[in-house]
DNA sequence: CAGACTTCCGGAAACGTTTACAAAGGGAGC
DNA sequence: GCTCCCTTTGTAAACGTTTCCGGAAGTCTG
């Protein structure tokens, strides 16, 4: 009834306090006990049969003011949608559960200025990592990495003197696979629909392309570009069809694919027969199609899985020397592409 | 020097007593002014320029135990590739960062254990709100959301004496949208493929489906049955076509349609002309098969966005008699039941 | 110029944990 | 019986913030 209260008013819910009153013991003993270090076997099971009375569970906030650890992992994406972070987030939020943490998502619509904005939030330090995939790395991503107290770990590109622990693929040489494949399989009309050449991908996979048509003494001249969504590959693979002919599309990625399959159909084109085509990614998309696509496998699950391996190892031991691991591309060969159905 | 340090050792990160030490005025002093509340031009000045010199940025944890509030709202949901999910994650995501929140995501598996865990779980307080939408519910649900310390909103169905805000909409007259519009269109041989029948969508899709059959004089004796996936349902579609010989597949949501689309075309049969296809969620996958696929509308961002505001007005207050929305499901006419291209 | 009122400030408590430290108790070995 | 060591316990500090409260100083009013 006291004006001033020191613990415990009635209306609120038990802490470590109540449980310790009721057992008559000191909060140090009680938290000890809860926490399964020391404490005799007498005390253990007062506590215990206190804290079971009261139903207390220990406040998470105040845990982790004391062990500043949140126990929360974020990643940021450009777009929850597309599913080839959605494979990545399936394959992170395993290895972060694992760990006993959980995984907290954040949309960034792809734009710098929201994609700094949370790498400067870090320093709120209301997590304990981030994964994040850039598609524009610029010199205040880098500026903000840096800078941040908890450890951030980069998957894709990253320029080669940032100490910044991440993960990479080869995107060049997985265009490179495709236009391969497809020149092997005797096409010569090779186009290329790609994503924005102001992004780290879209000028990998231009120059793989560019590179791999020279080798093939093709030249490189049925490019289109968008954006890395499904309406924009189908409006590329239309304007492309309106100016010329191409006998294959190799796609940068399996938005891009699935929009350019739905155009080659729409105007009468058979696939694989007339053209061939093939994305990137090897999302689930490239095999709910019909025909199946073939697509560049860049290994979204794996470089997800190491991706968090990496993080909860820099969170472990924070001495670490940067690293940085590569995962090779592999192609998938589907139907679109002449392969089995 | 000193052993027993106070405040801001030399290696730790500035905190509101670093501050309040170099701008020579008390912690409450710098903590209002860096709260912008209070304080003379002198004060304001030399806090916010001693906070600009250290870098100051205040802890997130140390403020979410003062305020009890951590500003994280969790989503769990069974499997986050689903599109229909990924959709309502979207809706959500926007509502939640729009109230200056963050949204954390859990993969259930749906499995009741480890979601009624997740449930059980909110009472550490790391969340400020969940929004669940399981796909069975026990009464170990139910149990959990009740006792549940923080505000939790369902998406789906729940029994009506229970006091937790929802978000429904009626997949049962969803089918029967899909029934009806095929049935207009002279189809007299209707299949239906179906989630599992011990979850909530499943039975409600099924009585949606006898019902509308019925009310046509039409014997439902096409269904089957395998789990809400394209793996699923392409597997339904190629056992069903071995059996029998339906003019038309309704399915219980796009993942089990674009499976079904895929059986369908590699028997060689022409959807729509020898068979309509209709799916349900209105995904995106939807338009992005090829013919796209008509589907019933739930109106998966519109729940998302309600399920949020919901929550953020439960958050804000507790007393709110317990709110129910109802989302009526539309039919949205594509190319695969005969409608444009 | 006294009193009332406002503004600003600092000390200290509070949020709910964990843990360093010291004291106390109890065997065991001599 | 004494010392030594180990276990158990409680006190209090610490994590970093916000905020209550009382006092001081300044401003206005009559």
């Amino acid at each position: 009834m006291g004006r001033k209260r020191l613990h415990d008013a009635t209306d609120g819910r038990p802490t470590v306090h109540t449980v310790a009153a009721r057992a008559g013991v000191s909060i140090a003993s009680a938290s000890r006990v809860l926490n399964g270090v020391g404490g005799s076997a007498e005390t253990v099971r007062r506590v215990r049969e206190a804290a079971a009375e009261v139903g207390y569970v220990p406040n998470a906030i105040a845990r982790s003011l004391q062990s500043q650890r949140t126990g929360l992992i974020a990643f940021a994406v450009e777009d929850i949608g597309n599913p080839v972070y959605v494979a990545m987030m399936r394959a992170i939020e395993a290895v972060v559960a694992e760990s006993g943490r959980q995984l907290l998502v954040h949309a960034t619509s792809g734009q710098v200025a929201s994609e700094t904005a949370l790498l400067r939030r870090l320093a709120h330090r209301y997590v304990d990592g981030m994964i994040i995939s850039p598609i524009r790395v610029t010199d205040s991503h880098v500026e903000a990495m840096t800078a941040s107290p908890v450890p951030v770990v980069v998957i894709g590109q990253l320029p080669d003197d940032v100490p910044v622990d991440n993960v990479r693929t080869d995107s060049r040489t997985g265009v490179a696979l495709a236009v391969d494949h497809l020149a092997a399989a005797g096409r010569t009309r090779i186009a290329f629909l790609n994503g924005p050449l102001d992004t780290v991908p879209g000028v990998a996979r231009d120059a793989g392309y560019r590179a791999a048509m020279a080798r093939h003494g093709m030249s490189a001249d049925m490019i289109e570009v968008g954006d890395f969504q499904y309406a924009a590959g189908r409006a590329a693979a239309e304007r492309l069809l309106a100016r010329a002919r191409p006998d294959a599309i190799v796609c940068a990625n399996d938005l891009i694919a699935v929009g350019a399959l739905h155009a080659l159909l729409v105007s009468g084109l058979r696939v694989p027969q007339d053209v061939a085509l093939v994305g990137m990614d090897d999302t689930e998309l490239a095999q709910m199609s019909y025909p199946q696509i073939s697509s560049v496998s860049l290994g979204s699950e794996i470089r997800g899985r190491l991706a968090a391996q990496l993080l909860l190892d820099r969170i472990a031991d924070a001495d670490l020397p940067p690293r940085r691991e590569q995962v090779p591309p592999s192609l998938v060969i589907r139907a679109s592409s002449g392969g089995a159905s």
